[in-house]
DNA sequence: TATTGTTATACTCTATAACTATA
DNA sequence: TATAGTTATAGAGTATAACAATA
């Protein structure tokens, strides 16, 4: 009666996995007073990735929410300070979104919180199992929808 | 720039993942037509690996909340007849919360569902890239504070 | 007519704080 | 005074639908 089946418990172990390295992750932002949600953190990142200031709808695609969400995102984002809201003066209904110095800032330090999370969340498992984890989310990721960036 | 520390880019595949599993299971249970939220789904789940019915301080500690949040989700299973809040006779404080016939069913259901969302998320692994995982999981949240059923 | 982003709205999940009723 | 559960409230995250501006 409790979940006799390998790939249910797998699916179950996943999704305690999944709230845990929820609660790290904003244990961790909240330490670092960067002053920005999970979600802001994510977007950040994302934006770093790119070369040239994406549209709204390019980062919605990326991050997997609907543009609606994204717009959410950035207002908080450009309260602070961290990116700026540009027209595109190719198409007037584009707006891109650049990230700011106080932006790449924060972008940095982010990275340290982003570590220490990892490293609170990836303490049991030695470098070895590390590297076999790592193989497998690859796989697992790939696999669907979500492009490398 | 992008992330070149293998472990933040591990932690990050993490969280990936987590959104994906949180999309699948969401999808698979309105599929399913349950009437049925992911966090009901898992104090339903949690409910059936109690002997006898738990208080609602024994299923916030359990599912890592607090109490409160187990009131909203004991009010909806309640509102659609899957549990039963049923008063302690040893102490008039303590409130047990009992599977009715209808949720029991229900927990059958969601088992289907489950393994349906478990299949979508694993189809990329082989059995063995599967069993590996399993293990990398369990040592990664039992390594915590979370105990087994 | 299709695309881009927005305003308006709503729902899930979870938290803190203050209260009630016990013990 | 401490415990168990609740009412009240808030905020993060995300969704759908209707709309404005532009193409």
């Amino acid at each position: 009666m409790t979940t006799p089946d390998p790939d249910a418990l797998l699916a179950e172990q996943l999704l305690r996995l999944t709230r845990r390295v929820h609660r790290i992750q904003k244990r961790h932002l909240e330490q670092r007073g960067l002053g920005i949600t999970p979600a802001q953190s994510r977007l950040l990142r994302t934006l770093g990735h790119y070369g040239s200031p994406p549209r709204m709808a390019d980062l919605a695609e990326r991050l997997e929410v609907v543009p609606r969400a994204v717009t959410t995102l950035v207002d908080g984002l450009e309260a602070s300070g961290k990116v700026r809201r540009v027209p595109d003066p190719a198409n007037r209904r584009v707006i891109r979104i650049e990230l700011t110095d106080h932006g790449r800032t924060t972008l940095g330090k982010l990275r340290g919180a982003r570590l220490s999370a990892a490293d609170e969340i990836l303490a049991p498992l030695s470098e070895d199992q590390r590297r076999m984890l790592a193989g497998l989310l690859d796989t697992l990721v790939d696999g669907d929808g979500e492009r490398a960036c």
